[in-house]
DNA sequence: TTGGAAAATGAGTCTCGACTCATTATCGTA
DNA sequence: TACGATAATGAGTCGAGACTCATTTTCCAA
């Protein structure tokens, strides 16, 4: 890949995660390349579909999120990142509003992070033995999804984790 | 209003509450015309825009659960709610969908039942005493959420909210 | 029954955003 | 440097869907 074409996809990417973070995955890849600096015609050379686009920033975000609780750990590793990214949420409505698109591979990745935040929590006492993979990953979506549409202040947001915080614990 | 009027305006809404249940609040107005059985024409004279014609479904399914909060009661009415809404949320999108859309009186009518629902719980012991109202209906909407853009199976929501349960009550 | 107001009709307008492609510019190699 | 391959450009096409309005139909009160 040439020089120029390797910098413009960067750009793009860069560019493509600010604009949907800040206005959700229905902003127009026409923001996009105004943004990145570069003509539409651009875009689409890079990705031929905006759902390339969107899975491809979706791809970056999910690697970002696998790296950082891998990271955490301890007693309350766990409890780190549920406050670390619901409190995102409303900031990054990407991950949170791209039920459509899917990408497996980074999905499982941090499906395994949050495995493993989860056995050390278990480990350290702090949830109980009995909860699964699926149901800490259920929550954390669903916690995710209702700050992003609720607009929950900090109190809010700190009175609602604590009750699942007592659920995972009791 | 005349009474063809009357009765288009009522086929209308069904026509709207099933189109946006199954498709969510992306479907046309085409198509709810077309379920119908009226022009396009005629919705637009009942509902101005399409955000008028979201707005009064969403009123409509917000007084129906209301109504059907305020018939539940006791220690576990509460968790019989949270079990009810959260499993209808897959099949109508539309209360889920609707961020954009408000509707305060309803909204603030579905608060009050939920209210008393959470009320008599703590009388009755199956909720502890310092969990709070609104905590409680950002734990309900996300719950709502994940479901539908998870599209959980019945064993995962049924240990999803046994954690939030269990948080409620430890 | 009938006159006119209210309502329904649906083809047409308008906007917006995804995507194309002929043309122009840029890069990297020989 | 020169030249062909690669990439960038951006005006233009296309389709979808919200909304309009001149015309036709339906209701109902006198």
């Amino acid at each position: 890949m040439r020089a120029d074409a390797q910098r413009n996809r960067e750009r793009i990417l860069d560019a493509a995660e600010e604009v949907f973070a800040r206005c959700g995955a229905s902003a127009s890849t026409e923001e996009v390349a105004r943004l990145a600096g570069v003509a539409i015609g651009t875009v689409f050379r890079h990705f031929p579909t905006k759902d390339d686009l969107l899975a491809a920033i979706l791809k970056r975000l999910l690697a970002r999120l696998a790296e950082d609780a891998a990271t955490l750990g301890g007693a309350d590793g766990l409890h780190v990142f549920f406050r670390r990214l619901v409190g995102q949420a409303a900031a990054k409505r990407t991950v949170v509003d791209l039920a459509g698109v899917s990408v497996p591979a980074a999905v499982s990745r941090l499906d395994e992070a949050v495995g493993e935040l989860l056995d050390q929590a278990q480990a350290a006492g702090t949830v109980r033995g009995d909860v699964r993979r699926p149901e800490v990953m259920a929550l954390l979506v669903s916690l995710c999804q209702g700050a992003l549409h609720g607009g929950w202040d900090v109190e809010l947001q700190e009175r609602t984790l604590a009750v699942v915080f007592a659920g995972l614990a009791a």
